[in-house]
DNA sequence: CTGAAAGCGCTTACAG
DNA sequence: CTGAAAGCGCTTACAG
């Protein structure tokens, strides 16, 4: 091989194929003096390989810089080597949050994160899923709330027989299948503190009841409550939508209630922003007349006015967890690492709560 | 081909490959009756084939709903359906609204989106994205800002000859490759609000110099002021990192001044809510005692208190121009449809902006 | 432990 | 306007 200057070969190619053609497998065992089956064994960690022969071929392999086709290896696999994530959450910082911790568990492994934003609610959704999954034979996917609830979604997977995991607020699925996010935990953890500050009137602003989250942290205020021998009444317990606008609405009628409540958990952070405006119209003092927590601890609840308490999830190693979980289901169990999975809500405490006067 | 119930065919493929195998090009031309290559030219849209031929074709793909298997033909292409995103945003609503806007531009067409965040300031980053491009074979990448501006990066997509387009506030390159997005222009409808509110002590915090959007930003607000006969004063310029501490700083130092600002303009909406919170330390009173303007209408400018007034890039749009760029580059000049691919900045006027006292 | 043949589902280059 | 052959870069199934 004689060599070129670079500015040679660039000139030579502009508009055409790669550079220097890459090596394929036939290269390697040419090289190798093996046939090619010999290097696809040692691609696919096959133990059938003398360990000369294996070493050797690696050796060449760096040489040359040689990296399998993943198209190619695809094809004869009838797989991919895509991870797809399907989701419908409608908060950006979740949705990167997930992504990174995604592609950081596969960082080095060949996959790569195809995303796919969807909505429940328009009518060709499962077909649109189901085609995405085909077209793409994707190695498996990772599905976050509220897709993750949806077991028609999860009975198309099956039967297209691609790998999932499914993160959610509680168990849906066999655990090899599952990253439970403990939301229940969370809330309770908001309520022992709200408790422990002397709050008894606590009230509470559900998201939508079509999300399982919105149960579980309602559930998880009431034990934790329960636990302090408060009780969550229903009276002070009222349904929002996750948006920012049901946020100000539910305040508005807590407030305006004979006994307004000391203090309120809210669904999510962009409820709690929607409790201080309706607070701040009603003149009512956030801690003073009022203690507000949120959940998901998102980049605005620091920038609020007092900065908002609030529960938090460790979003990125969720997902990093599901796709490990997905990566580990094709992985022989003799040389699976053993780690764990677990979720475990906390609470960030700032200056949103505080004893009630 | 006799029915069967689908609960058999459940039953009978549980962990084997897909249920009713896919139609081939193979199934196709037998059906048809014609080679394999005229489906091919089907396939491919190519104009020599007889028209009778091509609807035959076109019914029975339709019948069997049939899909050519985009890795079979992404093998013998030597390229993917792929479409590259590769940023280094640390703003999720940014990433998460060009991702939206990319999808809405390949629905339908076939391609998938698949995500790269980087860090430039990584040792292996150029590596790192050559192995993400030259492995996936990309059909094309979408680049924002910072990496948009990177032309070491950009040289490597031309070397591996993978179409490219930039997202930056100035053009960096030719205009098919190009989504400008004339920052200057909206930080210039920033610089005329103030002015017509009256103020004429105005203030500049901007992100990092390494950012053009930062040179632009500031470019726009002087030559806005200018216009009006106000001069943007350089001691009223600092600089930011594009960061909420930094927001504190900077907006600290600038109300420390024996004659403080009585407006300012952030290059983000991330350290307007620094200067929200350096303002309240100070008992500086928003808008009464200062106005402040920033950039990016993220969602958190309507939460704050007062909602900031802020300039607004049509995010989701400049990520669905890029990618329809890239899709024209591949579709013969004949049949491309002529679009604008033209972004313009606008002000979202909100309670954090007004006279002077 | 290793290999020759056939195949994954498409396209290119050539021929007619 | 249409097709037979070879090939894209890998793996499977079989044989030894």
């Amino acid at each position: 091989m004689t060599s070129r200057r670079p500015d040679y070969e660039e000139e030579a190619d502009r508009g055409g194929g790669a550079l220097r053609k890459r090596a394929t497998i036939n290269d390697i065992a040419r090289l190798a003096g093996v046939s090619k089956k010999t290097i696809s064994r040692v691609i696919n960690d096959s133990p059938f390989v003398k360990v000369e022969t294996r070493d050797k071929i690696h050796a060449i392999m760096k040489e040359l810089g040689y990296r399998p086709d993943p198209q190619a290896r695809g094809l004869a696999f009838r797989r991919s080597f895509l991870i797809g994530m399907i989701y419908d959450n409608p908060n950006p910082q979740y949705v990167v949050n997930v992504q990174q911790g995604i592609l950081e568990a596969v960082r080095e492994s060949g996959f790569e994160l195809v995303v796919h934003p969807c909505n429940r609610a328009d009518a060709g959704f499962l077909d649109q899923v189901r085609t995405f999954v085909e077209q793409l034979k994707l190695f498996g996917v990772v599905l976050t709330p509220s897709v993750s609830e949806d077991d028609d979604l999860v009975a198309i997977l099956r039967e297209l027989d691609c790998p999932y995991v499914r993160v959610a607020s509680v168990s849906l699925d066999e655990a090899e299948r599952m990253i439970v996010t403990h939301d229940a935990d969370g809330a309770a953890e908001a309520a022992r503190h709200l408790a422990a500050l002397g709050h008894t009137r606590v009230a509470f602003i559900s998201g939508p009841p079509s999300f399982r989250s919105s149960h579980e942290r309602r559930r998880g205020l009431a034990e934790g409550l329960a636990e302090q021998g408060i009780t969550l009444e229903d009276r002070y317990i009222i349904e929002g939508a996750y948006t920012f606008d049901s946020g100000v609405a539910c305040a508005r009628a807590l407030l305006a209630m004979d006994e307004p409540p000391t203090a309120i958990f809210t669904g999510n952070d962009e409820m709690a922003a929607g409790v201080y405006t309706a607070a701040r119209d009603a003149g009512v003092s956030i801690p003073d007349d009022l203690s507000v927590v949120g959940f998901d601890d998102s980049p605005m609840a620091a920038r609020l006015w007092p900065p908002l308490t609030s529960v938090k999830l460790p979003i990125r190693n969720m997902g990093r967890f599901a796709a490990e979980k997905l990566i580990d289901m094709a992985t022989p169990e003799s040389e699976r690492r053993t780690r764990s999975h677990q979720v475990e809500p906390g609470l960030a405490v700032r200056g949103s709560t505080a004893s009630p006067r």
